[in-house]
RNA sequence: GGCGGAGUGGCCGAGUGGCUUAGGCAAGGGCCUGCAAAGCCCUGUACGCGAGUUCGAUUCUCGCCUCCGCCUCCA
């Protein structure tokens, strides 16, 4: 198993199974519902933990949410651990919505806070970080890997505003000390204030997976300065941190990234009332290489669910599983295995979805359900196996709502054996507007639900 | 200005020093079909620009252009 470590930017070799793999992602800052960029890591972090889990390894997944944060304050003055909460609530359903399985741990800054401010105490004795007004700040220069991770230079770091406080200018926040209107806030050694956006992920990501671990991920945007931060503050105590740094690409919209700032995000929630289902923004999400960027935009919406539908039509036609076709399961994980090589690895489902049609023209029904087992084997790692997004009637002709759509395609077919096609069409239109799909295939007439 | 990434056929998107040069979407032709849907078969010869290395480069090197991200909150 390969994997594309940031830091050293290359592929390096995960250890053998069992691993451990313990993961830390980056998740959202809540303060209003996600949008579909903060819904990638996310994607990517659950299929990397799936595949994994998959090839016998012990994985262990975190993903946080921070709860504590200048936009907070910003955007609900005077109650902004309200609003905490209330997006917090937001962001466990919009992520619980895309259907992947929970994370192993989702810890929120909030409750880690007295975990935090022992971290920095310790910090401040080791001589690595200094009080200011209240303020606790990082020495940048007393970490001589300070850079490493983002590539930066110290020097061509340059300061937006200019901190009277700070011993160095690149030095950075660890405590913020209250300030009028920050309605939250906790008692400290250094007075009343809050905690650093790093510093916290540092510490839920140590208190949940031990100062070293395998694998740090996020978006790209996090690579400098959030995550070199972290890295500093966690890694000088010689302790470790994370071994491997993994960042996905980011999403699109109109040409430049989605975020809240810019005011161009799609919300995962909107999206899904819309019609457009979970794993179709999956799909798309997930489609291209983890590491490239995706434009995300209706028309791409409108592929992904054609090309996602192609897939799903299959499995519906082909009939029921037999025994899986290992060379192309092989072909499949010998992309997963290469940094999850999602592209290539769809690649082959589509390869083996067209062999299956190709099969089921031919009426080979074996070939075609060893086709359909084996694409609904890949599909299921990545929580897109069509037969389990459909409603349980359309599977089974045997509860009510088969047996009468049985019934009624009974009096289809039998109108189309005499000729009497009005009769056939007006029974076909029926079932349409009562929401039942009615295909005739080569293998004869099947139905399903409409979603 | 500094750091990093990218430019592939109508669109999306893999990949490779030459070999059968993924795959999807869209398009055209054909087959099947009462119609429709689904599906099958066929068609399209692409790698930003300019040099260089090489027997041969889309793939390696250099230069240039363009785009994106980071350097400030950001997945």
């Amino acid at each position: 198993m390969r994997i594309y470590d940031t830091a050293t930017r290359g592929l390096v070799e995960l250890p053998a199974p069992p691993g451990p793999v313990r993961m830390y992602f980056c998740g959202s800052t809540v303060y209003q519902r996600i949008h579909v960029g903060n819904a990638r890591p996310y994607v990517v972090g659950s299929w990397y933990a799936r595949w994994l889990r998959l090839r016998g390894y012990e994985v262990t997944l975190v993903h946080n949410i921070t709860d504590v944060n200048d936009k907070i304050y910003d955007a609900a003055p005077g109650a902004s651990a309200r609003l905490a909460s209330d997006a917090t609530r937001w962001y466990l359903e919009d992520v619980g919505r895309l259907d992947l399985g929970d994370p192993d741990v989702q810890p929120t800054a909030t409750e880690t806070v007295p975990d935090q401010i022992a971290a920095i105490a310790t910090l401040v004795e080791d001589g690595y970080a200094y009080e200011a007004d209240g303020d606790v700040y990082f020495r940048v220069g007393r970490f001589e890997a300070y850079g490493r991770l983002s590539r930066q230079r110290l020097n061509e770091v340059v300061e937006q505003e200019p901190n009277p406080r700070k011993e160095d200018p690149r030095d950075f926040a660890l405590w913020k000390a209250n300030k009028p209107g920050e309605d939250t806030w906790w008692e400290s050694p250094w007075g009343r204030g809050r905690p650093g956006w790093h510093i916290e992920c540092s510490v839920m990501a140590e208190k949940h997976l031990g100062p070293s671990f395998e694998i740090h991920g996020g978006g790209l945007d996090l690579v400098f300065p959030h995550h070199e931060n972290e890295n500093a503050q966690s890694a000088c105590a010689g302790d470790g941190f994370a071994n491997y740094w993994l960042h996905n690409g980011l999403v699109n919209t109109g040409g430049e990234k989605m975020s809240k700032s810019l005011g161009n995000s799609l919300v995962v929630s909107d999206v899904l009332a819309s019609g457009v289902r979970p794993q179709v923004l999956r799909f798309l999400l997930g489609g291209a290489h983890y590491r490239s960027a995706i434009e995300y935009s209706e028309a791409a919406l409108v592929e992904a669910a054609a090309a996602y539908g192609r897939i799903e039509t299959f499995v519906r036609n082909a009939g029921s599983d037999v025994a899986v076709d290992e060379a192309a399961w092989q072909q499949f994980a010998a992309a997963m295995d290469d940094d999850l090589a999602i592209s290539r690895a769809l690649g082959v489902v589509h390869n083996t979805v067209s062999r299956g049609n190709a099969a089921l023209d031919d009426g080979d029904a074996v070939t075609a359900a060893g086709c359909r087992a084996t694409v609904r084997r890949m599909l299921t790692v990545l929580g897109l196996d069509p037969v389990e997004q459909w409603p349980a009637a359309a599977g089974d002709l045997h509860d009510t709502v088969g047996a009468l759509v049985e019934i009624a395609l009974e009096a289809r077919s039998a109108a189309r054996a005499r000729k009497d096609f009005a009769q056939a069409d007006a029974i076909r239109d029926r079932l349409t507007a009562a929401g039942v799909v009615v295909e005739d295939t080569a293998g004869g007439v099947r139905w399903h639900l409409s979603s």
